[in-house]
Formats: C-alpha cells, structure tokens, sequence
DNA sequence: TGTACATCAGTGAACGCGCGTTCACTGATGTAC
DNA sequence: TGTACATCAGTGAACGCGCGTTCACTGATGTAC
C-alpha cells in the first residue's frame, strides 16, 4: 500500500512489501496459480527482474504470503477467542465464526495458506506459523474440555484436530465466495455443529435430560 | 488406458477418454493448475488442434474430470454405506473411511472436484454428479436420524452437511499426500469425531449414562 | 453390390504472446578514514 | 566536513520456451440410392 503512492528514483525502498501486496490481490483475481514473476512485478512497478532480489522463486512469493496469512489469521482466531471471555462455550462459538469469516473475508490469504500444491520442502518459518494459528485453537479446546462432566476430560488435541477439521470443512464448501450450495448460512451449520459436538462430549447438557446445572 | 495402446491411423478412435486420462495423470503431477490443453494432447499422441474437436477449453475438460470423479465417488460412498449393512452405525463409519480413502486414493480426482479456481458459471452435469454424491450422504444420515432416542429426530440434511463437513475437512488437513501434520491418523480423527457428534445427537448413548438399550 | 458424396476427426504449420531467467550494467546509499 | 570506496537494489535488453488458437487441409467413415 504505502510503497505504491510515490517511486523514490531509482530505488524502490519498499519492494519485498510491495510484490507480497502484489502477490495478494493476484491471487485474489486469479487464485494463487494465477500468481506470476513478471506480473507482479509489473503491478510494483520494477523491471520483471527486479524480484529476484527478494524472492528465490514465484513459490518463496507464495509462501511469504502464507506465512503473514498464518499469522493474521492466529491473530483473528485470538482476538474472537479472548480468553474465553465472557463465557467459554459462548467464545467457543466465536472462535469458529472467525474462522468462516476469515476465509470468506481473506480468500486471497486463505488459498495462500492451505493451497494443495505445495512444494516438498515444507518451509519451516511456514509452519511455525501455521502452529502459531493452531495453538490459539488448541488452548480454547483446553479450557473447554475442562468443562466436562465426566472423570476424564477428552484429550484437548483431539478435539483440536475435530474442531478445525469441521471449520475448515465448513469453509471450504460453504463459505468461500461463489455459489452457494447449502441452503443454511455457514456459521448456523458450524454453530450447531459445535453445539452437537459438545453435548457429545459432556460439555454441554444434552437435551432429552433435565438439567440446569452449568 | 484402452485408447493408447494402439493408434488405429488417422482417426484416434478413443480420443475424448484419452485426453480425460491424461489430464487425469497431469493432475496428479502438477495440480489441476498444471493441466495444460497442448500437453494432454501429446500425451495422447495427437496434434495439439485435436482436443478443440472434444473440448471448449482447458475449464471443459478439467469439468469432465470432476464429473466422473463426483461419479466413482458417489459409487465409493454408496459402496461403503451399503444400505446400512450390517449396521447403521457401523456403515456410517465406513462412509466416512470411504470419503477419506477416495480422497487419498484419488488425488487427482479429488483435486479436479473441490478446486478452488471454479468458473463463474457452474456446469449443470458437474453439480448433478456432486448432487449424487451428496445425495447418499444425506440418505445415510436420514437412517441415522431416526435411531435418535429424542421425540424430535435431528433434520437429516443439516445432519449431512455436518457430516460432510466435518469429513471433508479431515481430509483436506490429514488425509492428503505430503507432510503429516497430525499425530493421530485421519481415519481415527474421523471416527472418534463422528462418533462424539451422534453421541450429541442422542443416537449413541452418552459414556456416563449407564445403557445398554442400543 | 457398388458408387458418389457428406460428414467427421485429426493434421501440421504458423502466429503472437507472456513468462522465467540471465547478464553486464548503473544509480543510490552508507561508511571508513 | 569531505572524499573514496564498497555494497546494495533495480535496469533493460535479450534469449529460449511452451502455450493457446487459427487455418486450410486431408484421410477415414458412414450412408443414400
């Protein structure tokens, strides 16, 4: 944003943002295959090879991407997280609506961080990152799985896996932009879906009981 | 496979499912972003003109990919679940190892059906196919349903896309070729995960309620 | 049974295009003294 | 405070490549009569 208002000569001062800004909305219009070299650095503003001052290759581009889409995202998690304030199930639940929400706000951010063709090198700094997402959602799971009513509480890494398995699968099919296929909102099907998912668990009371203990 | 084994002279004789095998294999190569009209067209041995005569564009002939794909899978799925033999709950699982298996098996098919850079206007044939496929989910669930021991059984189609969900998003983070990310395997994530949620429904019995009535 | 003709499916050459990548270069910036 | 020099970041021209797409064409196949 800030590099592209004014070209200071001869060098830019600001190009490895610059080309991740580029990169970003290339993916946006065209999804992250659509991402080029030469095109982004056209949208910077530089000669075609300019960029490989910064980046190894269009995939280093690409991971960079993912990589502050990662954090963002852990961000958002967090933020929607709170602590588990004001009440854990409640913040639970917003926890998963930030997900859908970042994947339909972020698409360009979201195919960035879980597109399929990866490179077999795995880029460490990626991910860290994505860990750094995936702990905000481990540690809600925690402090939930302390709510159940049962001797052993069901082990918090599990239910993190199960929990961002059903976001992810509810983002991917219903909440990306495009057709519609379900004829319910995204977040009342993650929404009840956690409300199923916990009462299985012992977290929330199930129905067919009387119980008005928390 | 049957048309490359022989050309028969001028005319290929097979060429439509040639090219659809080809691709197929370029996919699982390079992604469906990969597939590339002028390659597919040389692995069937033909000129690069050929494929106009069978198909628009590169987007029909990676459709045609994802039709069949939706095809063998809602043949897998309907396999697995097998009219809810020996057991519902049992069939259940299978269709959710089923889902995981498909999407491990065939990558490629798998990719060409979920990608994300769709076209604007959606093929009728390709949302049939995915409506078929669906559409064993949704009877699989409508079976479970009924074993709810609740007055009101939980509506069957916001059921399936729960389960869909929820096994969809397994595979896409566990059950893909590359990088392990997850301790557990993703067929005991799913079935651990499948059996928490028909425990929240009332379909299987709570652990700390003492039952046996099945 | 044979012939004429229409239709179909693939040819191969050609074109313009944009990309990836390299190269010696050069303008700007910082720093030692 | 000024000068010389090293380093850095971007240039622009060039190359080879493969793709998409078109075109008039031609070999093969089927069918009317």
């Amino acid at each position: 944003m800030a590099g592209e208002d004014r070209r200071r000569g001869y060098h830019h001062g600001n190009l490895r943002e610059a080309l991740v800004a580029a990169a970003q909305s290339l993916i946006a219009e065209k999804g992250p295959g659509g991402v080029t070299f030469a095109e982004a650095a056209r949208a910077a503003g530089v000669s075609p090879a300019a960029p490989y001052r910064h980046f190894k290759d269009r995939d280093a581009l690409l991971e960079e991407v993912a990589c502050r889409g990662f954090d963002r995202f852990a961000e958002a998690l967090e933020a929607a997280w709170d602590g588990g304030r004001p009440a854990p199930i409640r913040a639970f639940e917003a926890l998963g609506t930030a997900y859908l929400r970042f994947a339909a706000t972020e698409p360009a951010l979201f195919a960035a961080m879980f597109r399929r063709e990866r490179r077999d090198d795995p880029d460490p700094g990626l991910i860290a990152a994505s860990e750094r997402a995936f702990s905000v959602l481990y540690s809600a799971c925690d402090t939930i799985a302390g709510l159940a009513r049962r001797d052993a509480p069901p082990p918090a890494h599990m239910m993190a896996y199960h929990i961002w398995a059903l976001s992810h699968g509810t983002a991917e099919l219903f909440s990306r932009p495009g057709p519609r296929r379900a004829p319910i909102s995204a977040e009342d099907l993650l929404e009840t879906g956690l409300g199923i998912y916990l009462r299985g668990l012992g977290v929330l009371p199930a129905d067919d009981i009387s119980s008005d203990s928390s």
